[in-house]
DNA sequence: TTAAAATCTCGAACTCGTTCGAGATTTATT
DNA sequence: AATAAATCTCGAACGAGTTCGAGATTTTAA
């Protein structure tokens, strides 16, 4: 009877995902201790420390979680036959509204997904899908003509997203104070991407 | 004899500051404790919370100096005749060259910088001054009818700013792995910024 | 079946950021 | 000059993340 070790290793796991989940979205990362965690797994502080080499390593794997449930919505973004700018702004103000909904939590995982501590292997994943769509917009628009045939739909993905990414910092630095404003802002970044400013 | 105390303030303060950028540019903010800053600064630990309210606060007034030191090198950049694209490269990539020149350095800044705690109005002056001298590239470009008129200046400089903090995620994520390739990537999307995507 | 090897678990302890509280020093008041 | 008020300092202690080490459990090998 092999893999009894291995089965309740999996069962801990998850009991400590669960955990984090559950105690995160009730209090916050801040607020809930190692300790909270284990006792809600049922198990010893000491013991989640065989699962995960820190406390950062459990709020990351919450996150893919969270990001998991965010993508869902993301998808059913209706990519009809909106202009390539609406489209867009569509799209990441799914994403704006998600991160910034609650703030701390936001602030937290953009820290841990722009700027990680090391090459995060999983969050390449997860950008991967990010862009899949969006390439997927941008080769649209250039079969019908919107844009030009002329640059890589990668670049083309790194430079929204690079804007989207500064209407964040413009967010949590205090430039932005509401949706409707960053919206504004997008949309002006957005055209300026789109039209040039020769 | 009156400011005896505000004299010794002072100093301590200075001590403290002293001591964090010596300790933090030997070892690094991490391996960096309160007590071997306090003992540097020949005072007690808990005296150190006189001056700053926490680690963190010690760290961004350490960036405040590196970012002043960092600034005079930004304003020699020779704004003289070149093309607004080539001008933008040559200042962004002195800012990339000197946040990444130490990888946990420039990260832990970053996070700070552009997902901070809370609204910090020091780093808002710190950003004005570059903002500052983006926009009178800018402004510069638009009377030698380089670009349009028809864009407001500080948005212009946000849309680089933006492409700049998209290439620092790349970095500090694993997508662009030297100075070259980055720079390269950088002008690519600046010429896109630049000629527009239509 | 059994002994050795590998792995898992958790109480105790360590580190480091931070707060408390009480005594020391300076300033203000008369 | 003397005393009260304000401020500064630091040893002690707390909280939370993390590591150590030793005993318990499971796997492997013979």
């Amino acid at each position: 009877m092999s893999g009894v070790r291995e089965q309740k290793k999996l069962e801990t796991q998850q009991a400590i995902q669960a955990a984090a989940v559950k105690l995160f979205s009730e209090k916050s990362f801040e607020n809930t201790s190692i300790e909270d965690i284990a006792k809600e797994a049922g198990i010893g502080k000491t013991t989640v420390y065989g699962y995960f080499a820190t406390k950062n390593d459990i709020f990351i794997s919450y996150c893919d979680e969270e990001l998991d449930h965010a993508f869902m919505q993301l998808q059913s973004t209706d990519s009809a036959e909106k202009p390539i700018c609406d489209l867009l702004v569509d799209f990441f103000m799914i994403k704006f509204t998600f991160v910034t909904k609650n703030q701390e939590f936001g602030r937290q995982m953009l820290r841990e997904m722009v700027f990680p501590c090391e090459v995060n292997e999983k969050a390449k994943v997860h950008d991967q899908r990010y862009f899949d769509i969006l390439e997927g917009f941008f080769n649209a628009a250039q079969e019908r003509n919107e844009i030009s045939q002329e640059h890589e739909l990668f670049n083309l993905s790194v430079h929204f997203f690079s804007l989207y990414l500064g209407l964040l910092a413009g967010w949590y630095t205090g430039y932005l104070n509401s949706l409707p404003e960053a919206e504004e802002a997008m949309r002006i970044l957005f055209r300026q991407a789109i039209g040039g400013i020769q």
